[in-house]
DNA sequence: TTGTATCCTACCAATTTAGTAGTATATTAG
DNA sequence: CTAATATACTACTAAATTGGTAGGATACAA
């Protein structure tokens, strides 16, 4: 399960995304207000995302965060290693959190390991090509298609 | 991630399967030594996979737990629902275990849970269709491999 | 130079997960 | 029938992770 960090950082980001202007920053006080996620916890999030350079900020009276890169550039996979969320399901199929199991005395010849590894690649496949432009349209989409109904 | 319950349960499980034979109980003793897992974790783990009818057991002397079912009929999605642990990345979109988002103002209009849900149904399409006994196939399939090279 | 913003470190609280203790109950070999 | 050996069950405790907060340092525009 994602956890609730990452689900505000993808929150946080859509926002950001759809006021997309090169370097227009908007304030931790308004995302954090308008997408209902704790301010100090956000700040903390945000502060995370830009050592991983996808966003960056500006300092001072009229300051705060933009994306780092466009929309369609920050892909849904980077944005939940970015907070910490590992996406296998077993540390040993894990690229970027890999820990070896302590049992497996081989773990080329894990049958476990085998099925769990076909299981992440399905899932960065869609993860990977989904960007915040991604997700932005899809919801545009749902609305077309729950409006005309 | 799976939990480390879940990852036991499967361990022991894939030794019930390969010494299985129909109602051949096997001590927990037995199971746990040989898998390396707390006793009297693996105790609470089988009552659970028991409470869920995937393994059953005979008290007493020469008692133990046996599986159930064949193994082919064993899936893998089954096994970690079983253990608590749901497959999908969001509880808004988990059939076992859903949730409301309490943010989301109208889920059916959500672009991320449009796209969690893809993740889902293609981590569920291989975790249903892989049994016990395929998990062993495929570890053979492996040894195969790695001992004629 | 003052007010407003991010930056940064160090916490604390809540929840979840992992694991244990101890007793009750069932079964069977002798 | 009873002693030995197994699971069944309840109730804890410990450890780890996650969610969230406090408060001062730093930067910068007006």
């Amino acid at each position: 399960m994602l956890q609730k960090k990452t689900k505000y950082a993808i929150k946080a980001l859509l926002l950001l995304a759809k006021e997309y202007k090169e370097k227009k920053p908007i304030r931790i006080l308004k995302i954090a207000q308008s997408e209902n996620i704790p301010r100090k916890f956000l700040e903390a999030i945000l502060l995370d995302l830009q050592r991983k350079e996808i966003v960056a900020s500006k300092m001072g009276p009229s300051g705060g965060y933009y994306l780092n890169k466009h929309p369609e550039e920050i892909m849904l996979s980077t944005i939940i290693r970015s907070t910490g969320g590992p996406i296998a399901l077993l540390p040993c199929v894990s690229l970027n959190f890999y820990e070896r199991c302590k049992e497996c005395v081989n773990e080329d010849v894990c049958g476990l390991r085998d099925v769990v590894l076909e299981v992440r690649e399905a899932s960065i496949k869609i993860l990977s090509k989904t960007s915040l432009a991604d997700i932005i349209k899809r919801e545009n989409k749902l609305i077309r298609k729950f409006t005309k109904q």
